[in-house]
DNA sequence: TGTGTCCAAGCTGTATACAATGATAAGCCG
DNA sequence: CGGCTTATCATTGTATACAGCTTGGACACA
């Protein structure tokens, strides 16, 4: 679980903190249905803290967008269509495209060129001879470092904020179908392209060519959207292992 | 019986909507500086509410990006620099031209081209053969609708939430430097170009140009750069008249 | 005069009590 | 027997009291 903004270690925001993390675990591991009414009591019991940390817990998450606000009050589960996954997954694209393009345009410093370089070549030594010895763990976690380095590439606050905005969807996260899923093989094939696909970018942006860069970063989210495919049509068993997509109706 | 359901509706969040509204009045007026603490307990006093509902709506302005939390507790006014405001700008643009491209290539219905196409001939109708007598507030609003209507052109509910999201900063709305500015010229010149491109853009939908959609929607976003970049050279002075960029620092 | 320490005031985070509103079910009338 | 009204209940929205923390300043000492 990524840490909270802030210093996790302030006692002063557990509660809150608590409410947080504990309703978005309970939504994700399917505690709740879609649809469903979260009742503000039995939660704060459940979760044993009061209802007004709760409440700001509640009203964070539905900005999130993993609730909705019931017109006559209170919060219930969002529910969410294939369509919507697709276009989560699309958005992150674009955005981290743009970020992408935006670092390529306006050039990047010395120093964070050399460490998403840096980055990549940890990623290769992810990758084995033998497919089955791959250090799946480590790839999972310098993945999701890349993905953030290169939210903040262009050296602008906003967009690293808006795209980093983005990927707080589980399902729409650059690590959404790797977690979990080390002994699906397909899984681990498409990571070879994955990572040409790092270097690709990081190059493109290395050599000011922002339209490519803006393109390939399009593209590398477009994996997540095969990968919710084949879990979709392929093996609907996989569905309980991808965080959040238990809440797919359609 | 509906109206009077209507009215206590609106009683029911009126606290937590006072609260909200008046902070964000409060903020955009200039009535507290970039930096500055927000205590709680004076807000709630000059707003006549309580704490709780107060705490909610400094909880969304964070989440919207107006204000910020302190390491130690609390919220602040944040500060915002011209970079930020060009790239706020150069994101509504960027997701403006995704949901235009996305209406292009999945296509509209026929009832929403001829909706927004209606919009169009709306707007032609404020524009006078002397630019002085142009009808400017109805232009203000109708073009409002327009880029409301755009962000959902393309059925994608996830799409018109996050482009609606990213025109809620002050400055990246599309009608951030139209209103009360009907006194300067160069406004108004501009307004004919950006009807031109109005057009294009849904031109450019309705025959499944996606790409040249997607350009034309950003370029049309570009033109808040220009009007800004006319403010900050110019005419210093207009900056106290569009919301929000008295947050603008450096 | 500069610095370190300590105290007090104010602030936020949390819990809980209260008020208001929507939902549900029972009962009455046609 | 069915539809409408009404009353009760559960649930949310709001206010307020309290506790812990942060901050600012005053004061003593080097």
């Amino acid at each position: 679980m990524v840490a909270e903004k802030g210093t996790v270690d302030r006692k002063r925001d557990s509660q809150a903190l608590k409410g947080l993390l504990g309703v978005r675990d309970l939504v994700l591991g399917g505690g709740v249905s879609p649809g469903e009414r979260l009742s503000e009591v039995w939660l704060a019991e459940k979760l044993g803290i009061s209802r007004t940390p709760l409440r700001a817990a509640l009203a964070r998450l539905e900005q999130e967008g993993l609730l909705e606000q019931i017109p006559s009050g209170g919060y219930a589960v969002r529910g969410f269509t294939t369509a919507d996954v697709f276009d989560a997954i699309e958005l992150r694209g674009v955005l981290e495209g743009t970020a992408a393009r935006l670092a390529a345009e306006r050039g990047v410093t010395p120093a964070k060129l050399k460490a998403i370089k840096g980055l990549i070549l940890e990623l290769d030594k992810c990758f084995r001879d033998r497919p089955e010895d791959m250090l799946f763990a480590q790839y999972v976690e310098l993945n999701a470092e890349f993905h953030s380095m290169l939210a903040g590439l262009a050296g602008s606050d906003m967009m690293r904020r808006e795209v980093e905005r983005a990927t707080q969807l589980p399902f729409a996260s650059p690590s959404a179908f790797l977690e979990k899923q080390e002994d699906v093989l397909a899984f681990r094939l498409s990571l070879v392209h994955a990572q040409r696909q790092h270097r690709d970018i990081v190059s493109a942006i290395e050599m000011r060519e922002g339209s490519r860069a803006e393109a390939l970063a399009r593209e590398h989210a477009r994996l997540a959207r095969h990968n919710l495919e084949f879990v979709m049509e392929e093996d609907r068993s996989l569905i309980t292992r991808v965080p959040g997509l238990t809440l797919i109706s359609t």
